[in-house]
DNA sequence: CGGTATCCAAAAAGATACTG
DNA sequence: CAGTATCTTTTTGGATACCG
Protein backbone atom coordinates (compact mmCIF):
# COMPACT_ATOMS: atom_id res chain seq x y z
CA UNK A 1 0.00 0.00 0.00
CA UNK A 2 1.31 3.44 -1.19
CA UNK A 3 1.45 6.48 1.16
CA UNK A 4 -1.73 8.70 0.24
CA UNK A 5 -1.08 12.16 -1.41
CA UNK A 6 -2.88 15.48 -1.19
CA UNK A 7 -6.25 14.93 -2.71
CA UNK A 8 -6.78 11.57 -1.01
CA UNK A 9 -6.12 13.62 1.74
CA UNK A 10 -8.97 15.80 1.33
CA UNK A 11 -11.47 13.18 0.64
CA UNK A 12 -10.44 10.97 3.98
CA UNK A 13 -10.96 14.12 5.62
CA UNK A 14 -14.20 14.97 3.81
CA UNK A 15 -15.58 10.99 4.94
CA UNK A 16 -14.04 11.78 8.49
CA UNK A 17 -15.75 15.05 8.71
CA UNK A 18 -18.58 12.85 8.10
CA UNK A 19 -18.23 10.21 9.86
CA UNK A 20 -15.98 11.69 12.53
CA UNK A 21 -18.69 13.03 14.66
CA UNK A 22 -19.96 11.59 17.56
CA UNK A 23 -22.73 9.25 16.66
CA UNK A 24 -22.42 8.37 13.03
CA UNK A 25 -20.02 4.92 13.44
CA UNK A 26 -22.85 4.26 15.88
CA UNK A 27 -25.77 4.69 13.31
CA UNK A 28 -24.12 2.85 10.78
CA UNK A 29 -22.79 -0.37 12.90
CA UNK A 30 -26.11 -0.54 13.92
CA UNK A 31 -27.90 -0.32 10.41
CA UNK A 32 -24.98 -2.65 9.07
CA UNK A 33 -26.81 -5.52 11.56
CA UNK A 34 -29.89 -4.53 9.55
CA UNK A 35 -32.44 -1.96 9.12
CA UNK A 36 -34.30 -0.12 12.09
CA UNK A 37 -37.04 1.76 12.72
CA UNK A 38 -36.38 5.33 14.52
CA UNK A 39 -37.20 4.14 18.08
CA UNK A 40 -35.37 0.62 16.92
CA UNK A 41 -31.97 2.92 16.84
CA UNK A 42 -32.57 5.43 19.59
CA UNK A 43 -33.26 2.37 22.01
CA UNK A 44 -30.12 0.77 20.50
CA UNK A 45 -27.72 3.84 21.15
CA UNK A 46 -27.70 4.25 23.90
CA UNK A 47 -27.72 8.14 25.66
CA UNK A 48 -28.41 9.76 22.08
CA UNK A 49 -30.92 12.03 21.63
CA UNK A 50 -33.45 12.29 19.46
CA UNK A 51 -32.38 15.51 17.61
CA UNK A 52 -29.06 14.34 17.12
CA UNK A 53 -30.39 10.61 15.84
CA UNK A 54 -32.48 12.83 14.00
CA UNK A 55 -29.75 15.23 12.60
CA UNK A 56 -27.49 12.40 12.04
CA UNK A 57 -29.96 10.50 10.36
CA UNK A 58 -30.44 13.30 7.47
CA UNK A 59 -26.96 14.02 7.23
CA UNK A 60 -26.20 9.91 6.24
CA UNK A 61 -29.22 9.99 3.83
CA UNK A 62 -28.08 13.40 2.48
CA UNK A 63 -24.63 11.83 1.34
CA UNK A 64 -26.35 8.46 0.16
CA UNK A 65 -25.30 6.42 3.07
CA UNK A 66 -28.31 6.07 4.37
CA UNK A 67 -32.03 4.89 2.61
CA UNK A 68 -34.92 6.24 4.27
CA UNK A 69 -38.04 4.54 3.91
CA UNK A 70 -41.90 6.53 4.58
CA UNK A 71 -44.81 3.40 5.22
CA UNK A 72 -47.86 6.30 5.84
CA UNK A 73 -50.03 4.06 8.40
CA UNK A 74 -51.16 5.03 11.50
CA UNK A 75 -49.20 5.73 13.64
CA UNK A 76 -46.13 5.99 10.80
CA UNK A 77 -43.86 3.82 10.21
CA UNK A 78 -40.40 5.09 9.01
CA UNK A 79 -37.44 2.61 8.40
CA UNK A 80 -33.71 3.22 7.66
CA UNK A 81 -31.35 1.10 5.93
CA UNK A 82 -27.92 1.48 4.34
CA UNK A 83 -27.34 1.74 0.52
CA UNK A 84 -24.90 0.10 -0.92
CA UNK A 85 -23.06 2.83 -0.74
CA UNK A 86 -23.63 2.89 3.04
CA UNK A 87 -23.01 -0.78 3.15
CA UNK A 88 -19.51 -0.49 1.70
CA UNK A 89 -18.32 2.12 4.06
CA UNK A 90 -18.78 -0.89 6.91
CA UNK A 91 -15.62 -2.38 5.60
CA UNK A 92 -13.39 -0.06 6.22
CA UNK A 93 -14.87 1.18 8.90
CA UNK A 94 -14.80 -2.20 10.63
CA UNK A 95 -10.68 -2.44 9.49
CA UNK A 96 -10.35 0.62 11.61
CA UNK A 97 -13.10 -0.97 14.56
CA UNK A 98 -9.85 -3.91 14.69
CA UNK A 99 -6.72 -1.75 14.76
CA UNK A 100 -8.41 0.21 17.57
CA UNK A 101 -9.43 -2.81 19.64
CA UNK A 102 -6.11 -4.53 18.95
CA UNK A 103 -4.71 -1.10 19.86
CA UNK A 104 -6.59 0.79 22.27
CA UNK A 105 -4.69 -0.91 25.10
CA UNK A 106 -1.61 0.55 23.97
CA UNK A 107 -2.87 4.55 23.57
CA UNK A 108 -4.42 3.92 26.91
CA UNK A 109 -1.09 3.22 28.30
CA UNK A 110 0.69 5.92 26.37
CA UNK A 111 -1.56 8.16 28.00
CA UNK A 112 -1.39 7.59 31.34
CA UNK A 113 2.41 7.62 31.32
CA UNK A 114 2.18 11.06 28.98
CA UNK A 115 -0.14 12.56 32.07
CA UNK A 116 1.79 10.85 34.48
CA UNK A 117 5.13 12.56 33.36
CA UNK A 118 3.16 16.07 32.38
CA UNK A 119 2.31 15.63 36.19
CA UNK A 120 5.65 15.13 37.21
CA UNK A 121 6.37 18.15 35.70
CA UNK A 122 4.70 20.45 37.45
CA UNK B 1 -15.46 -9.88 7.80
CA UNK B 2 -17.80 -9.90 10.60
CA UNK B 3 -20.05 -7.27 11.69
CA UNK B 4 -18.40 -4.99 14.52
CA UNK B 5 -20.29 -6.16 17.91
CA UNK B 6 -21.22 -3.28 21.02
CA UNK B 7 -17.33 -3.34 22.25
CA UNK B 8 -15.92 -2.53 19.68
CA UNK B 9 -18.07 0.23 18.41
CA UNK B 10 -17.19 2.04 21.91
CA UNK B 11 -13.17 1.18 20.48
CA UNK B 12 -14.00 2.95 16.76
CA UNK B 13 -15.48 5.65 18.72
CA UNK B 14 -13.27 6.35 20.87
CA UNK B 15 -10.29 6.00 17.79
CA UNK B 16 -12.65 8.24 15.68
CA UNK B 17 -12.85 10.80 18.55
CA UNK B 18 -9.11 10.96 18.61
CA UNK B 19 -8.51 10.89 14.73
CA UNK B 20 -11.95 12.46 13.31
CA UNK B 21 -10.92 16.11 14.33
CA UNK B 22 -10.42 18.86 11.45
CA UNK B 23 -6.65 18.37 11.54
CA UNK B 24 -5.23 14.78 13.14
CA UNK B 25 -5.49 12.61 9.77
CA UNK B 26 -3.26 15.64 7.78
CA UNK B 27 -1.11 15.42 10.57
CA UNK B 28 -1.11 12.26 10.16
CA UNK B 29 -0.60 11.45 7.24
CA UNK B 30 1.98 13.65 6.19
CA UNK B 31 3.99 12.57 9.32
CA UNK B 32 3.65 9.39 7.40
CA UNK B 33 5.96 10.82 4.62
CA UNK B 34 8.97 11.10 6.78
CA UNK B 35 9.22 13.29 9.72
CA UNK B 36 9.07 16.66 10.02
CA UNK B 37 9.64 20.15 12.14
CA UNK B 38 7.23 22.16 13.13
CA UNK B 39 7.02 24.91 10.83
CA UNK B 40 7.22 21.97 7.86
CA UNK B 41 4.12 20.74 8.91
CA UNK B 42 2.64 23.99 9.45
CA UNK B 43 3.46 25.03 5.66
CA UNK B 44 2.50 21.56 4.18
CA UNK B 45 -0.95 21.55 5.88
CA UNK B 46 -2.61 24.18 4.77
CA UNK B 47 -4.02 26.69 6.44
CA UNK B 48 -3.66 25.15 10.18
CA UNK B 49 -3.00 27.93 12.51
CA UNK B 50 0.04 27.15 14.84
CA UNK B 51 -2.36 27.13 17.65
CA UNK B 52 -3.96 23.89 16.48
CA UNK B 53 -0.95 22.17 15.02
CA UNK B 54 0.89 22.40 18.36
CA UNK B 55 -2.70 20.98 20.21
CA UNK B 56 -3.17 18.26 17.17
CA UNK B 57 0.36 17.17 18.03
CA UNK B 58 0.45 17.28 21.76
CA UNK B 59 -2.90 14.95 21.54
CA UNK B 60 -1.27 12.32 19.06
CA UNK B 61 1.92 12.42 21.01
CA UNK B 62 -0.23 11.75 24.33
CA UNK B 63 -2.11 8.83 23.02
CA UNK B 64 1.57 7.32 21.32
CA UNK B 65 0.90 8.01 17.97
CA UNK B 66 3.79 10.72 17.44
CA UNK B 67 7.28 11.12 18.65
CA UNK B 68 8.29 14.50 19.68
CA UNK B 69 12.19 15.45 19.86
CA UNK B 70 13.51 18.69 21.23
CA UNK B 71 17.22 19.45 19.81
CA UNK B 72 18.32 22.36 22.06
CA UNK B 73 20.20 24.61 19.77
CA UNK B 74 19.63 28.39 19.45
CA UNK B 75 16.97 28.27 17.34
CA UNK B 76 15.43 25.64 18.80
CA UNK B 77 14.30 22.13 16.50
CA UNK B 78 11.57 19.78 17.30
CA UNK B 79 11.07 17.34 15.08
CA UNK B 80 7.99 15.23 15.20
CA UNK B 81 7.49 11.30 13.79
CA UNK B 82 5.48 8.62 13.64
CA UNK B 83 5.82 6.16 16.09
CA UNK B 84 5.23 2.66 15.30
CA UNK B 85 1.64 2.75 17.01
CA UNK B 86 1.17 5.79 14.66
CA UNK B 87 2.52 4.41 11.62
CA UNK B 88 0.63 0.98 11.99
CA UNK B 89 -3.03 3.26 12.38
CA UNK B 90 -1.86 4.29 8.29
CA UNK B 91 -2.42 1.11 7.39
CA UNK B 92 -6.34 1.56 8.07
CA UNK B 93 -6.81 4.95 7.47
CA UNK B 94 -5.14 4.62 4.08
CA UNK B 95 -7.66 2.09 3.42
CA UNK B 96 -10.62 4.40 4.21
CA UNK B 97 -8.62 6.89 2.08
CA UNK B 98 -8.73 4.73 -0.44
CA UNK B 99 -13.10 4.34 -0.35
CA UNK B 100 -12.75 7.82 0.24
CA UNK B 101 -11.29 8.75 -3.18
CA UNK B 102 -13.61 6.18 -4.61
CA UNK B 103 -16.88 7.47 -2.99
CA UNK B 104 -16.37 10.96 -2.90
CA UNK B 105 -18.34 11.17 -6.08
CA UNK B 106 -20.98 9.54 -5.35
CA UNK B 107 -21.30 11.40 -2.24
CA UNK B 108 -21.13 14.68 -3.73
CA UNK B 109 -24.08 13.68 -6.55
CA UNK B 110 -26.57 12.04 -3.40
CA UNK B 111 -25.55 15.76 -1.76
CA UNK B 112 -26.83 17.61 -4.45
CA UNK B 113 -29.69 15.55 -5.14
CA UNK B 114 -30.70 15.50 -1.88
CA UNK B 115 -30.28 19.18 -1.69
CA UNK B 116 -32.16 19.86 -5.44
CA UNK B 117 -35.17 17.11 -3.83
CA UNK B 118 -35.27 19.33 -0.23
CA UNK B 119 -35.50 22.98 -2.67
CA UNK B 120 -37.98 21.58 -4.77
CA UNK B 121 -40.46 20.74 -1.67
CA UNK B 122 -39.89 24.39 -0.61
C1' DC C 1 -44.48 7.18 16.16
C1' DG C 2 -41.43 10.13 14.30
C1' DG C 3 -40.42 13.96 13.99
C1' DT C 4 -39.70 20.01 14.25
C1' DA C 5 -38.78 24.38 16.60
C1' DT C 6 -36.60 26.96 19.99
C1' DC C 7 -33.45 27.96 23.41
C1' DC C 8 -29.20 27.33 25.93
C1' DA C 9 -24.58 25.53 27.48
C1' DA C 10 -20.27 23.68 26.35
C1' DA C 11 -16.63 22.67 23.37
C1' DA C 12 -13.86 23.49 19.40
C1' DA C 13 -11.48 26.49 16.58
C1' DG C 14 -9.55 30.95 14.80
C1' DA C 15 -7.11 35.61 15.45
C1' DT C 16 -3.89 38.07 17.68
C1' DA C 17 -0.20 39.26 20.68
C1' DC C 18 3.64 37.87 23.20
C1' DT C 19 8.02 34.81 24.70
C1' DG C 20 12.42 31.87 25.63
C1' DC D 1 11.81 28.48 15.69
C1' DA D 2 8.43 26.77 18.31
C1' DG D 3 5.64 27.63 21.00
C1' DT D 4 2.00 29.97 25.13
C1' DA D 5 -1.80 33.13 26.60
C1' DT D 6 -5.91 35.39 25.87
C1' DC D 7 -9.96 36.62 23.58
C1' DT D 8 -13.74 35.97 20.34
C1' DT D 9 -16.38 33.38 17.09
C1' DT D 10 -18.32 29.19 15.42
C1' DT D 11 -19.95 24.71 15.95
C1' DT D 12 -21.98 21.08 18.48
C1' DG D 13 -24.99 18.92 21.42
C1' DG D 14 -28.59 18.55 24.96
C1' DA D 15 -33.32 19.92 27.07
C1' DT D 16 -37.77 20.99 26.41
C1' DA D 17 -42.10 21.75 24.22
C1' DC D 18 -45.00 21.03 20.55
C1' DC D 19 -47.06 18.77 16.01
C1' DG D 20 -49.19 15.62 12.22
Amino acid sequence: MHVPDQPSCRAVNDVLSRIGDKWSVRVVMSLARGSKRFNELRREIDSISQRMLTRTLRALERDGLVDRTVTPTVPPRVDYALTSLGASLTGPVAMLGEWAMDNIGAIETARSQFDAAEADAC
